[in-house]
DNA sequence: TAAAATTTTTAGACCAACCTAAAAACAAAA
DNA sequence: TTTTGTTTTTAGGTTGGTCTAAAAATTTTA
């Protein structure tokens, strides 16, 4: 019905359209294929030839009900396949995405209901990034940036803005993983660095970057 | 590096060079793969230009090396596959083969090593059929028809030779699966179809046809 | 061994998915 | 409002994998 082609524009498209509330652009999804616009705006015709987005010429696109139904469930198998890498196979966190994007493309009956339930209907993945139930919904997390905490307030950590490679092995380096819990000690007026103390009393200094790249669930003390 | 195209085409070669030891032809790959003689020959050309099997006009194919190693890889992944969707995900042995035929074409660093290993290092498939190791190696496991056997002898099913879902469907739905022991009670002459005692005292009659696609390992009483 | 039947290959075409280069539409600035 | 610059689309081409129909090679039969 779908290919895995096409599913993979529904799921950029759908990335994009959830930052920026317009049309997106051809280039933009471009930028995201990492392809030319020529192949996105070919592309593009297929879709809306499928009706999975509503395209105007010029005018950028929008998800149609069931290219956004599809795109959700993509992301669905997606994160599911991930907690499978990780918590079932031992892979690191910054290890299983490419893995997970071949296999969100598996079809079969009852798959994912049936992976879902091995896995304990899992509601994150492993970056923190919430699953979409069968009927597509997810619920808002309320976290907060390392970065806009105030010195003193305490947090546990709950997921990560960037998901690179490089930035989800450094996290695990010095450790901080999801639940890790933490309190900002000091921002740093020069650099906006901040220092803070782990559960486990050490100290760690973090630059902007990290604390910008870093959602923590706000506790109380 | 290999399509999914080409893997699957090195799958059937690599099946039907187990069965008949000759040079494979290009009508058998064709039957096997539910396409026509001209897209066999088209993409035999591709398979001997990377030296995957060896081609000799209108003399047929034969795998080399480095295309036996490739499918008896697809076969490790397939058998493993199929062992998770039975055991993990508690698919029934009539339901995993589409999906282990998907599944088995995800391609990721020490993925099947580490899914042999989640799963046990299970040495055979739902089906009985032996996983070959990571050297691609496998062993031989004697076994009979339950066609061949003698009144009075006794063994316990260790395989299928048919696959069909039908068949595996009928199997399921009398009690007859893997690890299941039985005992040929009579054979009839008219039509060759078997009667048995099953383990639990229980007995039935099976046609010839059933008789002649059940793997059994002899017991002795 | 020649004719008939079968098997295999070539020739030519199609489709999905991509590309580059050029043209067209749109947006911003002078 | 005309020019300039950016974005998007079109035009035309490539590749992998498929197809049908026709030609060539091989095998079987007479």
């Amino acid at each position: 019905m779908t290919s895995q082609a096409e599913e993979n524009y529904l799921k950029a498209i759908f990335k994009i359209a959830e930052k920026e509330d317009k049309a997106v652009q051809t280039n933009a999804i471009a930028t995201a294929m990492q392809t030319t616009a020529a192949s996105v705006t070919d592309m593009l015709k297929r879709l809306a030839e499928k009706n999975l987005i509503a395209y105007e010429k010029y005018r950028g696109v929008q998800l149609t009900d069931a290219g956004c139904r599809l795109a959700t469930d993509l992301i669905r198998k997606h994160r599911l396949w991930e907690v499978f890498l990780v918590d079932k196979l031992g892979f690191a966190w910054d290890e299983c995405h490419d893995l997970a994007e071949q296999l969100e493309h598996i079809q079969g009956d009852n798959l994912v209901q049936r992976l879902d339930t091995f896995l304990g209907h899992p509601r994150f993945d492993p970056h923190g990034d919430p699953i979409p139930d069968a009927e597509g919904h997810w619920e808002f997390r309320p976290q907060t940036l390392l970065a806009n905490l105030q010195p003193g307030e305490q947090g546990v950590i709950t997921g990560v803005q960037e998901h690179s490679s490089a930035f989800l092995q450094y996290l695990g380096q010095v450790g901080l993983t999801l639940g890790v819990s933490l309190q900002l000690l000091e921002r740093i007026d020069y650099d906006q660095s901040v220092r803070v103390r782990l559960h486990d009393a050490r100290e760690l200094t973090l630059s902007e970057k990290v604390s910008k790249n870093l959602f923590l669930k706000i506790e109380n003390t």
